[in-house]
DNA sequence: ATCAGAATGTGATCTACATCACGTAACCAA
DNA sequence: TTGGTTACGTGATGTAGATCACATTCTGAT
């Protein structure tokens, strides 16, 4: 099963499990399927999970006064994504996820997460290393923000996920890089 | 000791060692003095250590072209505080940590803590837990950033660290807002 | 094949904030 | 006390990017 492989090579490659300490772990997720613009978590929704992409591409955005969406993350094969505030702090969601395209996800709860992490020292391991990874993307892209115009932070961006410029569209590119959509097609030009 | 007393506190909220677990635990971490303006990370510098703030005020920040600075973090007691990116990387310092008043501080090297990690589970669900909580207020600066004007910013900033206002240097607190100290000063009257 | 609604491009104008320039006040060290 | 550095305020002007407006192309559903 593609999913399960996908999953064990992720995890290898920063905590060692058994075939029988993953097969277990691997059994508290669950697989789910969602079609292009279907809604995974919306604003206000009680949020119990955290996303494991299989395949496809998935966005997580806020919105603001009913107008203006920010795209926190786009989540590719092998990421990770949810409302990380809601999940942890048992709040309404302010963060929507959605997909961009047809996905597959595999689904794993809070609840168990937790479960898994007091158990097992190793998932506890692979979960903090994770978790320091998006910190650290985090605090670059913050100082991106402060540092460099759109521009620039264009050009990073298509370099961070060349994929991305022909899979989603360019209002998407501009509301990641918190840009109008105007801004960014002139940018081309120049 | 106040400086043990701080941390056994701070580390209690999240994970449970017994006294012997945290005498050990505690037996890793370097006391350190340090005078107002004295630099504790320079940019290039090798990055070993992450620090533990016992009393005092540090800044991390990154300096743009030799030129404009701005500032990831304030730290206060019982926050820590690195250039995370070298730290885990190992690579060299782009993150410049200095005192905004004279400081204490409890330095843990990167290598004791992956050994406290490997060693003890609750540890490594402490620093799980604590790198979850920079993500989640990480993201949401990141968020405050694409979402709000200055002034949102700033009043934000204000409810955040009400000690701030009084403590640092108001260009200090524009370099955080990613704003300049003149627009800063205007904010103030209008 | 057709039509409606997205997605994109592009001009004209507006605005929040940066930058430059200068003055004054506060804080030190000799 | 004095002189030098740092902090802070404030006016004048410049500019990146937002907003508004409209045209064009693409796309997907019937």
């Amino acid at each position: 099963m593609e999913a399960k492989i996908l999953l064990q090579q992720h995890i290898a490659k920063t905590a060692s499990l058994t075939e029988e300490e993953f097969n277990y772990f691997f059994s508290h997720f669950k697989p789910m399927s969602f079609k292009k613009g279907q809604t995974i978590i919306g604003a206000g929704d009680k949020v119990d999970c955290e996303y494991f992409v299989i395949s496809g591409c998935l966005k997580a955005f806020f919105i603001n006064d009913e107008i203006k969406m920010y795209i926190l993350q786009f989540a590719m094969p092998t990421w990770w994504t949810s409302d990380y505030t809601a999940l942890y702090n048992q709040t309404p969601a302010t963060i929507n996820v959605d997909c961009i395209t047809d996905a597959e996800v595999l689904c794993l709860s809070n609840t168990d997460r937790e479960k898994l992490c007091a158990g097992f020292h190793q998932i506890e391991h692979f979960f903090r290393w994770r978790t320091n990874k998006g910190y650290i993307a985090s605090q670059k892209r913050l100082l991106s923000f402060m540092n460099n115009n759109v521009k620039t932070r264009y050009e990073e961006l298509l370099i961070l996920y060349p994929q991305l410029y022909n899979l989603v569209p360019k209002h998407l590119i501009a509301a990641y890089l918190g840009v109008s959509r105007e801004t960014l097609s002139r940018l081309h030009n120049s």
